[in-house]
DNA sequence: TTGTCTGCAAACGTTTTGCACGACC
DNA sequence: GGTCGTGCAAAACGTTTGCAGACAA
């Protein structure tokens, strides 16, 4: 839990333990939750926890970049503790998020045909490595 | 005209004034409009359009792949004709959302860590080239 | 003590639904 | 005549707002 204080001090954040609890989950659980499943989730612990206070605290912890939200096209918001450049790949078959590591050289360049880059989000979908061998079983 | 007529019939889809009409206009204005705004705009030429038609045609014309879907974190969806492998900027100053061309040698492979990708999406923030010359100019 | 954070209820805007009518093979 | 597309109204959904009271510093 220090960790989680410390990452709010450095951006002189009040500490919550709202604040905490979310940035704890986000950091234990690394599967790209919404919004209502980080509430849901959290309210068993917190039954006091409000889902205004769960938007709150997102939208603030994504304003000092401690954590990440993803916008994928058909899904609700998702949020993701800043772990490293990385992006997400969506399986259009089970629906599971999985963290992509694609390292691109044409776009670690902060400026490109003159705009100043200060955010690269990478989103990719088609069918996860589960979903591809399970396929192939059935067919073999 | 003729171009969207045969853009439909290719997929085997209806052709209906109102579809036609929504390709044209997604063509000929690549300013990545929200459904709202390619509502408002038909309507004038189409006095019966209703949004749910909008809606509808849009979700028909992605399925085929004739449009894209634009998912940008903070902003409604936005859509854009499909002209070929291409990036979104988003400037955070302006809010104008800009194409970007940029080709990822590492993301070619249809396989990455196991996984087949089918679409990869890439969206970019930061400030536009206009934008940061206009910082310059006041600056200096 | 002071300013910020929280929680509730209500509002909001975008998108989806259910259903009936109409158009087109 | 049966399927598919359209349009309307209403609902659903995720998110935001206004405000009052609670809390961290």
């Amino acid at each position: 839990m220090e960790k989680y204080v410390k990452m709010l001090k450095g951006n002189d954040l009040k500490i919550t333990p709202q604040r905490l609890t979310i940035l704890k989950y986000l950091d234990t659980h690394r599967m790209h939750p919404t919004a209502d499943e980080i509430y849901s989730t959290l309210k068993k612990s917190i039954p006091s926890l409000s889902k205004t206070t769960v938007y709150n605290s997102l939208d603030i912890l994504k304003k000092y970049g401690l954590i990440q939200a993803l916008t994928i096209c058909g899904l609700e918001q998702r949020y993701d503790i800043d772990h490293g450049m990385h992006h997400h790949f969506l399986c259009k078959k089970c629906g599971k998020i999985i963290d992509i590591e694609i390292k691109c050289p044409n776009i670690d360049k902060t400026l490109k045909q003159g705009h100043k880059i200060d955010e690269v989000h990478g989103y990719f979908k088609g069918i996860c490595k589960n979903c591809v061998e399970k396929e192939s079983k059935k067919n073999g």
